[in-house]
DNA sequence: TCTTGCCTTGACGTCGGCGTCAGGGCTTAC
DNA sequence: GTAAGCCCTGACGCCGACGTCAAGGCAAGA
């Protein structure tokens, strides 16, 4: 198949897969006139690209699971270094969550003073009077 | 105070004190020969900026608060258009942090399936015996 | 006077992942 | 023959928050 329709069978933009070829990630074989073309493989790594970038992985990250299947693994997760990076993306997503964990509670903390320090504020709760 | 001394004192850079001039969020009066100058509540402004720049919060998210500093309220979140500015930031927090756990949550699975698959894996629990 | 160290404006570079032309070629249908 | 719809290779644009020159002015000490 030819690039406009790889990238139509994966949900993305033929200025994707030729970025992707140029960063190495997805090279292509040509036709007599210069066409790129692809096979179910190469949808196959396209697929595996798209997933992991929707995870926030990076293109970079993505490469060794690229480079397993194209090793001809069954999934492109079957080889160490994916797992290293798998492993790399874990600690970085706690580091993070943690980080804005944090940051959320200071933020709602600074809202909840802002609030307090102000006229007609956010429903005092003290107004309540038991069941009446 | 001139530029440098700002700087220094708020621990940033001429850069970026021009940058945030630029961009009108804090402005400088001038000396004769040209020099921008300022005062200590353009350090309490500068503060603001960055206080808020550390919470994730970007430039124009900040300008509210600088805005109501200027206006002469004791702090930055005093006024209406601030707690905007945090309660927005909250939510976009909040969803951030549970899509960041969702991923986190699938790598995990993803990891723990593709190590399952692998010779060697990840010290298989299997083989506790009790307490001998 | 000369050096040193501050300051000025202007403008290009960075990073990632593409979007969006511009200018041109192939192929197929009419 | 020509229009439509695919494809090609550059190459610049974008976004945010500055970093990093380049070229020059001003002030103060030796």
């Amino acid at each position: 198949m030819r690039i406009g329709e790889l990238a139509a069978r994966a949900g993305t933009t033929t200025r994707a897969l030729r970025y992707y070829e140029s960063r190495g990630l997805l090279p292509a074989r040509r036709t007599g006139n210069g066409y790129r073309t692809y096979d179910d493989g190469d949808l196959k790594l396209l697929r595996q690209i798209m997933t992991l970038q929707d995870f926030g992985f990076d293109l970079e990250e993505t490469r060794p699971f690229v480079e397993c299947l194209r090793a001809g693994h069954p999934e492109g997760d079957s080889c160490p270094a994916s797992l290293g990076v798998y492993r790399r993306k874990l600690a970085e997503l706690d580091a993070l969550i943690e980080q804005l964990t944090s940051v959320r509670a200071q933020v709602g903390a600074q809202l909840a003073r802002a609030e307090a320090a102000v006229p007609g504020g956010p429903e005092p709760k003290c107004e309540l009077g038991g069941h009446a």
